[in-house]
RNA sequence: GCUGGCGUAGCUCAGUCGGUAGAGCGGCUGAUUUGUAAUCAGCUGGUCGGGGGUUCGAAUCCCUUCGCCAGCUCCA
């Protein structure tokens, strides 16, 4: 057979020789460790077969496929010592992630952290045996009976739902259901970590039972290993929950669970998104409203959040009417809508809200300000023409990225959701929205993944999702078009022709919720804001007391022009006001001392930079204001 | 909500076998008058998350409750 190599080069091999062999003849020192192939462009196993004319591909760690063949193999590594170790053990799955592996288990008792340490051992162990892994094809008939006669129950389980294309992969006694490929010994496997232990239930369902689901890690080179939890751990130092309380931004209480309690110097962050916020929308045509946080059920009846939202809703109720407090902004929105009678002329009509919403959260599924159960959402409501919604979520995805660059954040993920099974409005007006989207996605020139069928009931939507610190991301932007409201509300316009129409209605969110997203730029930035945004853009740092009045003067002077400033009249020595002012992230130190107050300049420091030498209060006033202005870093490019 | 883990001073954390609760940082007071990442000294600090129980005696053991953390589930 004729085997096509990625270099364009060929070779002639016998029949049923395998990737494996081919590599023998062709590796040359210092290659990288090969783990897996592709075979005409299906990951294999390097011990398969081949039987005819291919193009044969090798797969490193450093290919996505490679890196899944070594994560997956370590799942069933510690599957296997994890069998081994507890004898009544039953496997669930065990897939690779992005950058770890976990295996689901049923265990007869409960794991503790102590006894990921004694599963490593075990593996180790199972390394050092260097036990071939090996395939074996079966049908789904002895696929059933090889895992009944282990009491794999929930392998059984999973089997049923398999067409009779079954494979098994073998290393030692270890047999697991398993489509591959892997790797080719055990012994390839040589840095792992396992990181976490997790409850899990069973295929996802909260009705099944909880399995216990053990994280873990591995790499080629112990290297990468210490650098993947080295990566960790400096994720964790800018996790905006600790820097919150090291920066002094925000606090939670036991009082009220889940919703944050804003400091000063994280109010600061909040009133400055919001006033650049309010900049962008009155350029794009909005025009901001404010309606009540408790209105009557009658409304949320009307609107049917009470038949579909109600589990996540407070309610009150005074002098024998029920009152809820809005989870969201549209109803009440479509109640000023009301109030006018608009043209055709008039629209696209764009209402945007600052609402303040809140929503009950499970108790297990708060976090920091990412999760929350009150939150303020930048809302707004755009009730246009059918004609009109392409031109307007073009322009929609414009903005928002806009203001997503000028927060920092580059790397976006955006998802197109379609019609799902339960739904309302006609087909053609799902096919025409659905259009409109796509042709707006095509227009902005943005890649982005389709989730068909998962678009809300009432509407086809467009969400933006943003990273955090740990690699988890997070919903902020969304466009999701609404038939379901205008009907139920019987919005109206008055068209060309004089007659009543009915409009299509936008719901839209850039940053989503203000608090998540605060919370994201808090982890982007690792606390150190840009000047716009820091909650301290300057800090004086007279050297003795006497410079006290000169450092209230300078004070007053930079406050006058607008700027964050504070000075620091602490009987400490000028290091030690330094050192605070770099932890508390201060962007700026002005240090004064006899020299400065005498010929009326201070000596200009930049965190993390160091002394910058001497400046006139008006060169860094004018330096600190353009700066601002132009919401970038001070003499620094953006990093981010 | 579910599974597991955790909760000791404002913060970070120690506390052995059940036997009078500790350190560093912080805060306060004083001395020092300081030149680019920690000056020195003294003082202060606690319902050991809350409630109940076992015990002569509980931070420690048990029950319960609240909160937090990880994951699952949910996310109109």
């Amino acid at each position: 057979m004729l085997i096509t190599f990625t270099d364009g080069s060929q070779a002639e091999f016998p029949a049923g020789t395998t990737p494996q062999d081919i590599l023998k003849e062709r590796k040359r020192p210092g290659d990288p460790l090969v783990v897996g192939a592709r075979v005409d462009g299906q990951p294999v196993d390097l011990t398969r077969p081949l039987h005819q004319d291919t193009r044969l591909e090798f797969l490193t760690f450093d290919d996505p496929e490679g890196r899944d063949i070594y994560r997956h193999s370590s799942a069933h590594l510690m599957a296997q010592a994890v069998r081994e170790l507890y004898p009544g053990a039953q496997l669930g799955i065990g897939p690779a992630l992005e950058d770890s592996f976990y295996y689901d288990i049923q265990l007869p008792e409960f794991l503790n952290p102590e006894d990921l340490a004694k599963i490593e051992a075990r593996m180790a162990e199972i390394v050092q045996r260097k036990l071939r892994i090996e395939r074996q094809d079966v049908s789904k008939e002895e696929a059933a009976k090889l895992f009944r006669e282990r009491g794999e129950n929930l392998k059984l389980e999973l089997l049923d739902e398999m067409d009779d294309a079954i494979s098994v992969y073998r290393q030692g006694d270890f047999v697991d259901l398993c489509r591959g490929p892997h790797l080719p010994t055990t012994g390839y496997i040589k840095h792992f970590k396992l990181l976490s232990l997790a409850g899990a239930y069973w295929r996802g369902d909260e009705s099944k039972p909880m399995l216990q689901r053990i994280y873990g890690t591995s790499y080629p080179t112990a290297e990468a290993l210490q650098e993947h939890l080295h990566r960790y751990e400096e994720a964790k130092k800018r996790d905006h929950r600790r820097l919150g309380r090291e920066l002094d931004l925000f606090s939670f209480h036991p009082e009220a669970p889940g919703t944050p309690f804003w400091h000063p110097k994280g109010l600061v962050l909040m009133e400055q998104a919001i006033q650049y916020w309010r900049q962008m929308h009155q350029r794009a045509g909005y025009q901001e409203i404010r309606t009540p946080l408790i209105l009557s059920d009658v409304l949320w009846r009307m609107s049917g959040h009470y038949d579909h939202y109600r589990e996540n809703m407070y309610f009150s109720r005074m002098e024998d009417r029920d009152y809820a407090v809005k989870p969201m902004n549209c109803p009440s929105g479509l109640l000023v809508y009301k109030t006018y009678q608009f043209s055709y002329r008039d629209l696209p009509v764009r209402f945007a809200e600052l609402g303040h919403v809140h929503r009950f959260e499970k108790s297990g599924e708060l976090h920091g300000l990412i999760r929350v159960r009150a939150f303020t959402q930048d809302d707004a409501h755009i009730y246009c023409t059918p004609d009109q919604i392409e031109s307007e979520v073009v322009n929609l995805i414009g903005l928002i990225f806009e203001i997503y660059n000028t927060f920092g954040f580059h790397e976006v993920r955006v998802e197109l959701s379609t019609q799902p099974e339960k739904s309302i409005g006609s087909a053609e007006m799902w096919r025409r929205a659905e259009k409109a989207l796509e042709n707006a996605l095509a227009k902005a020139d943005l890649p982005y993944e389709l989730n068909p069928g998962e678009g809300a009931f009432y509407g086809p939507k467009i969400d933006f999702h943003i990273k955090d610190s740990l690699g988890r991301s997070w919903q902020c932007g969304t466009i999701q078009m609404d038939f379901s409201m205008p009907e139920r509300f019987e919005l109206e316009y008055i068209g060309a022709d004089g007659e009543r129409h009915r409009p299509v209605m936008i719901h839209r969110a850039i940053l989503g919720s203000l608090e998540r997203f605060i919370g994201l730029l808090i982890e982007h930035y690792a606390g150190d804001f840009p000047l716009w945004l820091a909650p301290v853009q300057a800090r004086i740092l007279p050297i003795t007391d006497k410079q006290h009045d000169y450092a209230r003067a300078l004070r007053e002077r930079f406050q006058a022009a607008g700027l964050r400033v504070e000075a620091d009249l602490r009987n400490e020595k000028v290091g030690y006001k330094i050192r605070q002012a770099e932890l508390e992230k201060v962007p700026l130190m002005l240090v004064v001392g006899g020299r400065e107050a005498e010929s009326g300049a201070v000596s200009l420091r930049v965190k993390g930079q160091g002394d910058q030498g001497s400046r006139t209060p008006d060169e860094v006033i004018a330096l600190m204001r353009e700066a601002v202005d132009q919401k970038r870093s001070l003499l620094k490019e953006d990093e981010h």
